[in-house]
DNA sequence: GACAAGCCTTAAAAAATCCATAAAGACCAA
DNA sequence: TTGGTCTTTATGGATTTTTTAAGGCTTGTC
């Protein structure tokens, strides 16, 4: 799966880049709207993440152009949180979704696979740990009969820990993933939230646990050692 | 089920063929009013989308001529918002509905169905969901003999809620399946609308619910725990 | 044992989200 | 135009989520 990323600030730029190469995407980058034409006119790609406000051409008018050449490669379009009136321009110039600046990298995540998904695909987000289910899409975290719902911040460290299974997740991790690139989250915030998170656990009486490493992260284990 | 979409907008075009094509029928795309006309002409259509605003000869053009042809396929034709008087000349030239763009998916397919349904056949647009039953077609809501009416947009919202049984709907997802995809309906707009359909469903003694969940969107729920 | 560092839990404050309702506006038919 | 219905917008309050902060616990080191 290719994709491109057209956007000029930097560090941003870089950040997408590493979430999308940790999941195993090809992610090239190129840092304006000349480039980025240039770029998605090839065809090859499967996504194009494109900013608002870049050099030489903007997002809008990249696109536009793109459209008018017959390029159908679905774009995700960034812009800042205020400009609410670039949704509509964004999705009139031919973008797919859209996306405000700054953003969580799960939800980056959910959106592309959104974009990629074939029509009709029907998708269960449903996995099991252990002794215990987890459906991402509903939030319920259950055991046998008994169950808890997870709101949106514990079911996205939860829905990591299943995916990170026996390996451990650093806390720096899971506030980059979870509470965004540029969040001011400290290691207290996970802290409370692993927190909240075993004492569900514990309700559903389920054996399984998120142990401490410390100074590493976090480990979601099934006790059947 | 055949469908001719006459749209030069290649965006809108494409737009309507994935909406078509994501309800199981076979969509072709031409882009001026010869082409459409032609098309046309063939008979092997059950429905036309004809747009006004068309290259080489416009929508009534087409209409009218299929029409002296015999040509019996109902048209659905498409115009601006703003051009209100071309409702009658598109009746008048032999066009069977009429749509003003930007329109909601929602209702293009309610209005696709409307024209495709044989004359005197007997649709049952009849839903049930927990211990109620929703007519469609009626808008009437109904458990025993209390019963209520849904307006418009009531009726669209909770048929996506039927349709999506027991998994999350987003307000997102509502918005642009009921308002539309360029539409600048708020979260507000959704919260009023399912507050007036929880004051119905509790108005009918139906022990069903619209839950919220947090963060993510709306579930219809029955209660049978 | 005393200390420090990192982690845990909990309560409470702050913020975000959702709710119901009212009021205003738009639309349509008589 | 007027009255009625449908839709949108606004508001304050209720509820839930999220953050913050403080003190306690555990582990490792000296």
């Amino acid at each position: 799966m290719n994709i491109l990323i057209v956007e000029d600030e930097k560090r941003l730029a870089s950040a997408l880049k590493q979430i999308l190469t940790e999941q195993k995407y090809m992610a090239d980058v190129v840092y304006d709207g000349e480039d980025g034409l240039e770029y998605g006119l090839s065809g090859i790609y499967d996504v194009i993440i494109l900013d608002v406000m870049i050099p030489f051409r903007d997002g809008f008018s990249v696109a536009r152009e793109l459209r008018k050449n017959k390029i159908q490669t679905p774009i995700l379009m960034l812009t800042a949180k205020d400009t609410v009136g670039d949704k509509v321009s964004g999705l009139d110039s031919g973008a797919d979704d859209y996306m405000t600046k700054p953003f969580a990298p799960e939800e980056l995540l959910a959106r592309i696979k959104a974009l990629t998904r074939r029509k009709g695909e029907v998708i269960l987000d449903e996995s099991s740990f252990g002794d215990f289910q987890f459906n991402a899409s509903t939030g319920m975290l259950s055991k046998g009969s008994k169950s808890v719902h997870l709101n949106f911040k514990e079911a996205e460290i939860m829905k990591l820990l299943i995916a990170n299974r026996d390996i451990i997740i650093s806390k720096e991790d899971i506030i980059t993933k979870v509470w965004g690139y540029d969040s001011d989250a400290g290691s207290n915030n996970v802290e409370a939230y692993v927190s909240f998170l075993r004492r569900k656990l514990n309700f559903i009486q389920s054996t399984s646990e998120i142990k401490a490493i410390k100074k590493v992260g976090y480990r979601l284990e099934s006790r059947d050692d």
